[in-house]
RNA sequence: GCCCGCGUGGUGGAAUGGUAGACACAGGGGACUUAAAAUCCCCAGGCAGGAAUGCCGUGCCGGUUCGAGUCCGGCCGCGGGUACCA
């Protein structure tokens, strides 16, 4: 008997497939289109289990599309600009673009063992010229739309390092390499006009059936659309052209509960302010101190200034309120100005504890409740309470009637209007970096920014630049910088700003439906491939990446890259989770943690007998060294081992926890299913068997289990299904025909996730052509069926018996026959039954 | 802070509102072997019991239902996102 050797049965079969360019995409007249892509990845250099989860779950749903007929595309390439390149740039003085091509070729060479049914023909990374050099030609156009324009925004900015630091470079407040306290400072930037698309971005979502619910609630709430008022207080004593504060409010009906203003410290107003008061100036200074992040400004310490300007309320000219500068309020968000009201709201409240502000309650719960309150009474919308201070529609009203009725009221007195607003902002694509692609402008003192011609596109990165220093090399390169005006020919400075990486991502889907071409796509491929029809990812890219693809994908369609069918360019979103591994850890002399490598640790203790302390599963990553290599597994096991185990331990869009053992059961099964493959190639073929019809009846169902576990992305399930029908074939009986026929198909169920295991045995028992290519099995209805049941009897509720009766029995025959169980018999202990359900096939429920 | 998820044996998990724990790992017992490895067979949620069986049990508290892991409300814990990580 021959061993199973996946390192050797992998690379034939990989051979076989490559030469034959079985996974090559081509445009076919007679067979329907797929097309499967998962998110590509960043090029960090090695691959890890995630990465073989996510292209393993794509592959199955490729390579079962190949199978059931359809012409495939699926396509793998690389997002590979961003911020770790110009890192390793500063750290280890590599070139970004040579680190980053080293590691793309590294991922490679990593990724091809494991026998993925990737059109490689395909491949590109968003760092090719060709790739940038396009993008630019699409931003050209989108400029051209109207869809970019420029602004201020504000950005984190390292006083010492004279520089823009990422999100993820400010850590609590401060720089992480200078250790400098960081400012937000106001920057000109570019922009996409994504809030343009907000109401058919949000609208658009209801489309998306086979998106998870829970990402279209993600983006929804994101996208934030929300009806309020927005109408000006007047004020007293401020500045010349500020006579008027306009404020926006979701909650117009606790106007009467107002009691004070606030304003942005970025707001117009408190920008006059701060030139003439130096205590509003270092206030508003202290107020720009820490990150951008919504995050960092959410839960700072609630600081405000009372700048001594009044405004008067509305509805009560006698009544004045207090104008505060706030660090709170934003001034992306609405007018960047509120009107605060402590009682409903908590971060009013605890604005107006701390400022001694009064507490004016709106509503209540009922009539009799007090309105001294101790805490801000924050009811649900739809609940219905008492107004004590409602000055529009009834007393006893749900919020969203007050506000409804607050808007009427105010519309019809003059007071504002009600307007519709959207919490989405434009998408700030300006980046101060090297290592991205350049944005096509240039800046001409006579004739200002000027869009680079198309002819001199691409414009590429120059690789003469150097990290010495902190900062854009491309804004300290003359040669590159200074070319001349496109329009005028006057010698002028090129934008030296790049682009966000999110803007990389946002279309290589389109450009892998003809990736060579010398325009950003081709509409005849795009029409064809368009769009996709599975897309597998992270549920981390929920939101961003996804909602920017959408409306590129618009974008697109608006300058002629994409067809109109494709506006919606994801049909089915699936996200995966996570691959998880227990971490190892001891401490050092200091007692600060040290990390282990999972190789490092045997039975709990390191090499030299210490003893480890296990932490429960998380992400793996580097930092924490619970990593596992796809390279040491498929070198000790096969590929093959790695792919079946990422899919049978955990439902797809659950986290899986990688373990030694489970990888070894999972080697342990596929090496049993080969000897079993062995065994039947060596019986005699004449020979006569028994229990052929319930060998062939168990495939049928394991055939149909498994078709519908694969459609549903139920790939543990479907697993769990082979291993039964294995166990079945195993311990059969029957003819050889017939356990030639079940393994044969057991080959084919198990190809899209053990490919090259499956093609061995189809050749081993003498199959057509490859397994890979042979048409999907089909269950046979008449084999499902079997023409008895079990069913479990419950007494109210409680299992207590069960009776196999045939499967067409009537509801009255069923409830006879479990009165008759003598088990029921003596549960019921002489009690007459109220009522007997019947769920038929299913349960029978005894109620008395 | 805000938005979105998730929580089931020792472990990963299974279960269209219908027998909770499929399948697998770790564990225990056995067969084969001079022995070990490998392989095969059996047991296995907790408590009580020799067993039959009974009671308890899906993070916690409450609700809807003939019936809830599943639906609803409120908590607790963990994870993701929070617009310059991708």
């Amino acid at each position: 008997m021959s061993r199973y050797t996946p390192a050797e049965i992998e690379a034939r079969w990989q051979d076989v497939w490559s030469k034959n360019e079985v996974f090559k995409a081509a445009r076919s007249a007679d067979k329907p289109k797929y097309y499967v892509l998962e998110m590509f990845p960043y090029p960090s250099g090695r691959i890890h289990m995630g990465h073989v989860r996510n292209y393993t779950m794509g592959d199955v749903i490729a390579r079962y599309k190949l199978a059931t007929g359809h012409s495939v595309l699926h396509p793998f390439g690389f997002d590979a600009f961003g911020l770790a390149a110009e890192n390793a740039a500063m750290e280890r003085g590599i070139h970004p673009k040579d680190w980053t091509y080293q590691n793309i070729d590294d991922m490679i060479a990593q990724m091809k063992p494991l026998g993925f049914s990737l059109d490689w023909s395909r491949l590109f990374a968003t760092c090719d010229v060709d790739y940038y050099g396009q993008q630019q030609a699409l931003f050209l156009d989108m400029l051209e739309a109207g869809l970019v324009y420029r602004k201020n925004a504000v950005v984190n900015w390292d006083p010492v390092d004279m520089t823009v630091l990422a999100n993820e470079q400010v850590e609590q407040g401060r720089g992480w390499r200078s250790g400098a306290l960081v400012e937000r400072r106001e920057l000109t930037q570019w922009f996409f006009k994504i809030s343009d698309y907000s109401e058919e971005l949000l609208s658009a979502l209801d489309t998306l059936e086979n998106w998870p619910a829970k990402v279209r609630l993600m983006q929804e709430n994101w996208i934030g659309k929300s009806r309020g008022l927005q109408f000006a207080f007047s004020t007293i004593d401020a500045p010349d052209g500020h006579h008027r504060i306009e404020v926006y409010t979701t909650r117009p009906d606790t106007l009467m509960g107002a009691s004070f203003v606030g304003i942005s410290p970025d707001h117009p107003l408190a920008k006059v302010l701060e030139r003439d008061n130096a205590e509003v100036a270092a206030f508003c200074a202290e107020c720009r101190k820490g990150g951008t992040t919504e995050e960092a400004i959410e839960t700072a310490e609630k600081l405000g200034f009372d700048t001594g300007i009044r405004v008067r309320h509305p509805f009560d000219t006698a009544h004045e309120l207090p104008v505060y500068i706030a660090n709170f309020i934003l001034m992306d968000y609405g007018t960047g100005a509120i009107f605060g009201c402590p009682a409903h709201d908590e971060r009013d409240f605890e604005f107006a504890t701390k400022y001694d502000l009064p507490i004016i309650a709106t509503y209540l719960p009922s009539e009799d409740a007090s309105d001294v309150l101790e805490a801000a009474y924050v009811p649900a919308k739809t609940e219905k309470v008492f107004y004590n201070r409602g000055f529009a529609g009834e007393p006893h009203q749900t919020g969203l009637e007050g506000i409804d009725a607050a808007i009427d009221f105010c519309e019809a007195n003059g007071v504002g209007q009600g307007v519709t607003k959207y919490r989405l902002r434009d998408w700030g694509l300006s980046r101060q970096r090297y290592w991205g692609c350049p944005i096509p402008v240039v800046h001409c003192d006579a004739c200002g920014v000027v869009p680079e011609k198309k002819e001199n596109l691409p414009v590429e990165l120059p690789y003469d630049v150097s990290f010495d220093t902190p900062g854009n090399p491309l804004d300290r390169h003359p040669s590159w910088r200074d070319t001349p005006c496109p329009s005028c020919g006057t010698p002028a400075r090129r934008e030296t700003d790049t682009m966000d990486t999110f803007v990389d991502s946002s279309w290589y889907f389109a450009r892998f439906t003809a990736p060579k071409a010398d325009t950003p796509t081709v509409m005849e491929d795009a029409q064809y491939w368009m769009n996709v029809d599975q897309y597998i990812g992270g549920v981390e890219h929920a939101i961003l990446h996804l909602l920017y693809s959408r409306f590129f994908a618009r974008a697109m369609q608006i300058t002629g890259h994409l067809p109109a069918s494709a506006v919606e360019p994801f049909d089915a979103l699936f996200t995966q989770g996570m691959v998880t591994h227990e971490i190892y850890q001891t401490r050092d002399a200091n007692g600060r943690p040290v990390y282990h490598l999972p190789e490092e640790v045997m039975d709990g203790k390191l090499a030299d007998g210490t003893p480890v302390e296990v932490i429960p599963s998380a992400k793996m990553s580097k930092s924490k060294k619970n990593v596992v290599d796809p390279l040491n597994i498929i070198s000790s096991f096969g590929a093959d081992t790695a792919r079946w185990f990422v899919l049978s331990d955990s439902p797809p869009e659950r986290d899986v926890e990688w373990t030694a053992s489970g990888a070894e059961a999972a080697f342990k099964h596929l090496s049993r299913v080969w000897t079993l493959c062995d065994r039947i190639a060596a019986m005699d073929k004449d020979a006569a068997g028994t229990g052929d019809e319930d060998l062939l009846r168990a495939m049928h169902v394991c055939i149909h289990d498994v078709t519908m576990g694969i459609e549903s992305f139920g790939f543990n399930a479907a697993i769990a299904k082979l291993y039964a029908f294995t166990a079945t074939l195993q311990k059969s009986r029957a003819s050889h025909a017939a356990q030639r026929e079940a393994i044969m198909t057991l080959a084919q169920l198990m190809s899209p996730m053990t490919p090259h295991l499956a093609e061995d045995i189809w050749a081993h028992q003498g199959g057509e052509g490859l397994v890979t290519t042979a048409p999907w099995p089909r269950a046979d209805d008449r084999m499902l069926v079997s023409d008895t049941v079990t069913l479990p009897i419950q007494v109210n509720g409680k299992r207590r018996a069960e009776i196999s009766v045939p499967v067409d029995m009537p509801k009255e025959e069923v409830e006879k026959a479990a009165l008759a169980d003598q088990a029921v018999i003596r549960t019921l202990d002489g009690a007459t039954p109220k009522k007997i359900i019947v769920v038929p096939g299913r349960i029978v429920n005894v109620v008395v």
